[in-house]
DNA sequence: CTAGGCCCTCACGCGACGTGAGGGTCAAGC
DNA sequence: GCTTGACCCTCACGTCGCGTGAGGGCCTAG
């Protein structure tokens, strides 16, 4: 019933998981500043300060950096909007990013399933970013037809058709939850996108 | 149409998107080693060792670490299916804390838009290991009914019914995308488990 | 033969903590 | 009041995956 009510660091770190040192490690650099301190130097956080964590854990899993995550919090909406859009942008190039590694990945892997060799053109379109179009002509030319790349594959190719299926199987379902978890990256970005408006 | 054909360490660098530096990393600490160097010294990369590193690239965007990405492509197959194995429980317990989180965000989303308190219990389910049930008691009765706690909510309500249902939307059609990316993790597990069979 | 672009090896810096070392604090039980 | 044991404090150095120079060789074109 006492609305000044506090605890310590070691409750508050058993309550959200983290460790204390990081508890530390979020005071040192201003992230999280306890409310107070007992009278023999003891850290002491308040519901406010609870309540912050709460949003620091949320941001940290978005993948923020954690001076950022201040930015954002210390700000006022205004600059938390452009901030927070900023983030959006970098967020959509790593998604665009992982999307293309996906691609490949699955059409290596069934070709991998089936025994088959890949064109070593498509190989490289794994990598990263600009174009890598650019470099595809140079890569069919030097590599096209090299032993040891087609003699690689052949080294990891003991992947039964039924094992191909059930895997498949269990992907589909796997994959849409990890969609739903992943809606948490795409509510930020769009929250930010609501607060410029 | 040489086989033996080999590229510089800034060609790959370009080809990957990787910088040189990090190519420099991986020969330090053994990861990928070059198969030649010029009689200058000069890193040389041959087909084989392009090969090598786009797995390197894979597992790394599945969240491996660098060491256990060489104890994966160095180990033969049994060992293989156990390290990969142990990456799948791994992945599994991340997965599950990930979903627990984006649940409870997009609880505290919807109340927010709302212009509701939400329950304080709920706060905490956001946090990690072990079940946080066990906390919750001891959570409510402290933070229950404290001021800073609602108020630090309603700082934060200022977005209107059309902004968030225009989010909702968007919302979907991005975590069906994501989801496709994610199953790479998911493959990565599945396949270490069809090994094993 | 010189200019430029590429490459080399140290070697220190960073972010987000982990992991002790060495010592003070606090609530409980005697 | 005193001790015990759990908890807390502040340094301070280690880790991982590189970034970022510094100071210098290599190598091809003009």
């Amino acid at each position: 019933m006492d609305d000044s009510q506090t605890m310590g660091i070691g409750d508050l770190a058993r309550l959200t998981g983290l460790t204390v040192r990081t508890l530390h490690h979020y005071d040192e650099i201003g992230l999280l500043v306890p409310s107070g301190r007992t009278s023999g130097g003891y850290r002491e956080y308040d519901g406010a300060d609870v309540d912050r964590l709460r949003q620091i854990v949320a941001y940290r899993a978005c993948g923020l950096a954690l001076t950022d995550i201040a930015e954002v919090l210390d700000a006022p909406g205004t600059e938390q909007a452009g901030h927070l859009q900023r983030q959006m942008a970098l967020l959509d190039k790593r998604i665009e990013e992982l999307r293309r590694q996906r691609a490949v990945l699955g059409r290596t892997w069934e070709a991998k399933q089936m025994g088959i060799a890949l064109d070593p053109e498509e190989y490289f379109e794994v990598f990263g970013e600009s174009d890598p179009r650019q470099y595809a002509d140079e890569v069919q030319e030097r590599w096209g037809d090299t032993d040891a790349y087609a003699e690689s594959h052949r080294r990891t190719s003991g992947f039964s058709k039924e094992d191909w299926l059930r895997a498949q199987e269990q992907t589909a379902a796997v994959e849409a939850e990890f969609g739903a978890c992943m809606a948490a990256y795409v509510h930020a970005a769009i929250y930010a996108n609501a607060l410029t408006r």
